[in-house]
DNA sequence: GATGAATGAGTATTCATTCAT
DNA sequence: GATGAATGAATACTCATTCAT
């Protein structure tokens, strides 16, 4: 195990095909996103996500054996990242419960209001109903854990006299709402003239924040 | 049960045919809302509509012209009510305006959480995508107007000083985003396990306004 | 019951379409079993069969809802008729057991051998692996009856007197085979050059049953 | 287990991949039958064919051009033995011709009516439609022979004196109908419940070639 | 007007066949 | 030669929409 010099380098070694072939799933995944974000999932024929991977209609079909499986690994794919980080924030913050809030969702939605993850959780919840289990696995991967982080923090930052005593779950839904709801007003109505913030999503994050975090302040700061 | 009087009921003046006529529209109207919402535009067809409504599938395209044109109808109707009512809302009410704010998210909550108004709004943002135009007319119909009339109230109570010098834009979004994700969260995952809340809806919403309006007082009150 | 004169004749007022749509299920089924027939089951498409029943392709599958589902019912219908008929053939014959055979077997041939009943045998025996729940009807409702009644007739002879002490089974299957088999190889090669018999199914069946009843008569008649 | 040695296994001269390669084509045509027989051959997959004969599908390509050339491979290798061992038993056969015929009758279905020929046949009914050049074939090479021979037998028998003055050609139908139809019967209603027979197929031979031969000769044996 | 039979464009999916590796 | 990834023609089935009754 000290050396495996023998083993070629498989960047250079692997046949394009295979090369092509190992790329495929995620392709795939990646013009799925992106047609169902554009056009709905109903309305993307599975065609036209085999056209925007650059495959034919019947490849699609040897890596998903359905576009209802395809909306499903995609969704999966896409989320696990997700998970994984977010689980690894929980631990790795320290400080001021106020300022690792403000830090989480600045990073949060960073990563998330700009990549993949934002759209999937957009899509997730205009398509739950049409996959409950798939709701079902969002619900207790995403949702539920999401929820269980920041209420902790919350909780930590009233023990330590940091927030007044606020009710938890309502507290929880008003650090949460804001960012979903920019992430769905923007899918569905962001196109459209005259919807747009005059202020950036990242500043406007920062000033809602800073809002509910002068109600939650046993001590509010600044003015 | 004896005979059956040839003449219509008494509470009738015009013959039953024609008040089934005449309340067909209305009808079909809640039939596709019932079924948009159920199982979303696309998977809803068009003689489940129909039946819903008790009518055969041709007499539906006898008051709409298309599935489409039937669910911008939907959406219209559904919404016009909504409209003028909140127009009406912004004018009448008076006194502190933090008062006035809860009392208008209760009664939004209480008309629109329960009623057709709450499930349209999250069809539209379901579909916006798909129906442009309409998306165009819900904004400067619905959107535009709440965030002008809450914007409103928000910088009337900064410039009486009830309010501290809170940024505008980020306020009302903050006033919003509680009660639309609500709709969409409940929309998505209410019929899933664990996902209901612990409080109800209309206490949450107290909560998080309360939350939101301790941040927002320059001299805030109670804890 | 006595008089039905008030109704009138549905032959001049049922509207055309209406008149049609009441064939429709017949003219499908004809045309399914010409072509499953001429091509079998699995290489006929429905929109041929729809096209030869002079509809389009949808309107198939108002009628039946799936190409199985078809081929169930164009089995049913020609053999419920060729079952009733059997029934009925059991109980009315008469006469030396000889007599009988000879005759019953005549007449369905000429019924079965040349009507859609026959064609439906045979495909019945080709398809019956793709059909097990249409192959377990066929032996309940065809097969076990028709062994049933030819058993009991040659039972009854051999009680009489008039048949040797022969094997019940082995001569029910000499009396069946001869038929089916000219039913399948006629269905099979009849179209080869070279294949066809020189005498009529009929004589030759004739012919057959003379050779067979030669072997079971106690007393076998002329030479 | 200590060691594997290098060399290839003594029991064998050729390399192991080169005595499968061998044994290629014969695999694919065992699996192919086998597969046919079970799921008839538009239901089979060329896929599975190749599967079950232990190679990839493109080899399958390889040694058969298409499907269709696989099945005419395939039928034309079973029968060919078949064919040539059928004309050899015609002539080494000697005796009375009622025993030659129950001999050669029972080293029929011992050879055919268990091994691959048996089923060839019966495949060779259900897809003749399909295959007419094949069907051709097995008319010339199959049928007509049989029928040739067994006819020969049979104006033998009738010239020694040995039968009566039977025609010949329901004679020879009569000795061939009854094992085909046994075959079909099987192949088609066999798997079903309550249609086996309860004598085992080389009795119910038996006893049919009595009852006819019974009905064939002149001086009847036995009873 | 109301009906529902008829239509046929549209789509997901399969599978024989090819061919780069 | 062997492989299996890729292909795309073929096909069952759906459903919005029409229109004769």
């Amino acid at each position: 195990m000290t050396h495996r010099s023998l083993t070629p380098s498989p960047l250079s070694t692997a046949p394009v095909r295979q090369r092509r072939k190992d790329a495929r799933p995620q392709e795939l995944l990646d013009a799925a996103l992106a047609l169902f974000v554009e056009k709905g999932f109903a309305a993307t024929r599975s065609e036209e996500i085999a056209a925007r991977a650059g495959v034919a209609k019947g490849t699609l079909y040897r890596y998903y054996p359905s576009k209802d499986e395809l909306f499903k690994a995609m969704v999966r794919e896409n989320l696990s990242v997700h998970i994984a980080e977010s689980a690894a924030q929980a631990a790795q913050y320290e400080g001021a419960i106020a300022e690792l809030l403000t830090q989480m969702m600045r990073a949060w939605w960073a990563k998330v209001g700009h990549g993949n993850a934002g759209v999937v959780c957009t899509l997730m919840m205009l398509e739950a109903r049409h996959f409950p289990e798939l709701a079902r696995f969002y619900v207790d991967e995403v949702i539920t854990p999401s929820k269980t982080l920041i209420g902790g923090l919350v909780e930590r930052g009233i023990r330590s006299g940091e927030f007044r005593q606020v009710p938890l779950e309502a507290t929880v839904h008003m650090l949460i709402a804001p960012m979903m709801h920019m992430l769905l007003h923007d899918h569905s109505f962001g196109d459209l003239d005259g919807c747009g913030q005059t202020m950036s999503p990242e500043d406007l994050l920062d000033a809602q924040l800073a809002l509910l975090l002068h109600g939650l302040l046993a001590v509010p700061q600044g003015t």
